[in-house]
DNA sequence: CATCAGGGCCCTG
DNA sequence: CAGGGCCCTGAT
């Protein structure tokens, strides 16, 4: 409850150049996120917290290039002391590696570029990653308030644990919260983390924190396997099921071609977007999307889903407000 | 007022 | 492999 508030004056920055195509934008907001305390957006620009173990950071990435010629300009805030050349360069590449610099999309973008269905999402986002800023640990705090449950609430959920459990930092005159350390979660009691209005969830909360803080989960490991036993062992870990791990395998680690299970609330979306129906049987769903876009077919559902979201900040869509509930 | 579903998963039989 | 239970909250 204490909130003290660290400040980052000090900064070392560098340039990066992701392979073309890159939208920033695209890549640094995603709409159809539901909103976290943990960063800030502007166009061209975004900034965030970064845990690496023990330590905070404040990360700013700013676009100086353009999605032809990109080039970002990543800066490093840190405390006093807190940084040298081996950190700064870990910090480096894992922003990379969350935000899929490295990736070379053009082969997708120009295969269906005038793709029937996807052509028009591609157009806008050429470029897009797919991102995710969190660690996975962080991750799984994300998906688990997020199961069985409004986006309400998750964003309730959400804002209890980190004003209980988060740390807030501010630099380039922004604030945000920064997540906690495993550590703490494993040290405090199922009955407290109730009291954040979690239900069940603290349950999971506990176990997770607790395989984390036994080492029992090598991120560097599962990040070298294959798609099967990588599957596999995210599935061992307590608390995710068939949606996690699909959102586990493709936003965390970035394999395209995974897509096995759609979700209740993604199939009705799906279902108007792919066939402009209500309801579509979920196999032939995943049928139509591996059929089209091969093993781009998750990537294509992720173009295709951004998109809407962003056309739904500028304009009402009628369908779309009623499948999401405040 | 009571009931129920909501962007799952675990556990049991 | 199917189905009940789980915390809580807003909608009905």
């Amino acid at each position: 409850m204490t909130s003290k508030i660290t400040h980052l004056h000090q900064s070392k920055s560098i340039e990066v150049k992701p392979k073309p195509p890159f939208n920033f934008d695209g890549t640094f907001c995603k709409p159809s996120n539901f909103p976290m305390p943990d960063h800030y957006y502007e166009p061209g620009t975004y900034w965030r917290s970064l845990r690496v173990n023990s330590n905070i950071y404040g990360i700013k990435i700013n676009n100086t290039g353009r999605i032809d010629k990109p080039e970002v300009l990543i800066s490093v805030y840190y405390k006093p002391g807190l940084i040298n050349d081996e950190v700064f360069n870990l910090i480096i590449n894992e922003v990379s590696f969350r935000f899929d610099l490295n990736s070379d999309y053009s082969e997708f973008t120009n295969k269906f570029h005038d793709d029937e269905i996807i052509g028009s999402s591609i157009r806008k986002l050429k470029g897009m990653r797919v991102a995710s800023p969190y660690s996975l640990y962080e991750f799984l705090i994300v998906t688990t308030v997020l199961q069985n449950t409004v986006v309400r609430r998750s964003v309730q959920m959400m804002n209890n644990l980190f004003n209980k459990f988060g740390a807030q930092i501010t630099f380039d005159d922004k604030q945000v919260f920064a997540f906690w350390p495993v550590e703490i979660i494993n040290e405090s009691s199922e009955e407290e983390l109730r009291n954040l209005k979690v239900g069940y969830r603290a349950k999971t909360f506990k176990r997770q924190a607790q395989e984390f803080a036994e080492d029992r989960i090598d991120i560097k490991y599962l990040r070298k396997m294959n798609k099967t036993e990588l599957r596999k062992n995210l599935l061992k870990i307590y608390g995710i099921g068939p949606a996690t791990v699909q959102y586990l395998m493709f936003e965390q680690f970035h394999h395209f071609d995974i897509c096995e299970y759609i979700p209740p609330w993604e199939q009705k979306i799906y279902s108007k977007l792919l066939f402009n129906q209500t309801l579509v049987d979920t196999d032939k769903i995943l049928k139509k999307i591996k059929n089209k876009w091969g093993k781009w077919h998750m990537l294509a559902l992720h173009y295709l889903f951004e998109n809407l979201f962003w056309i739904k900040n500028t304009k009402k869509i009628e369908w779309l407000e009623a499948l999401i509930e405040l």
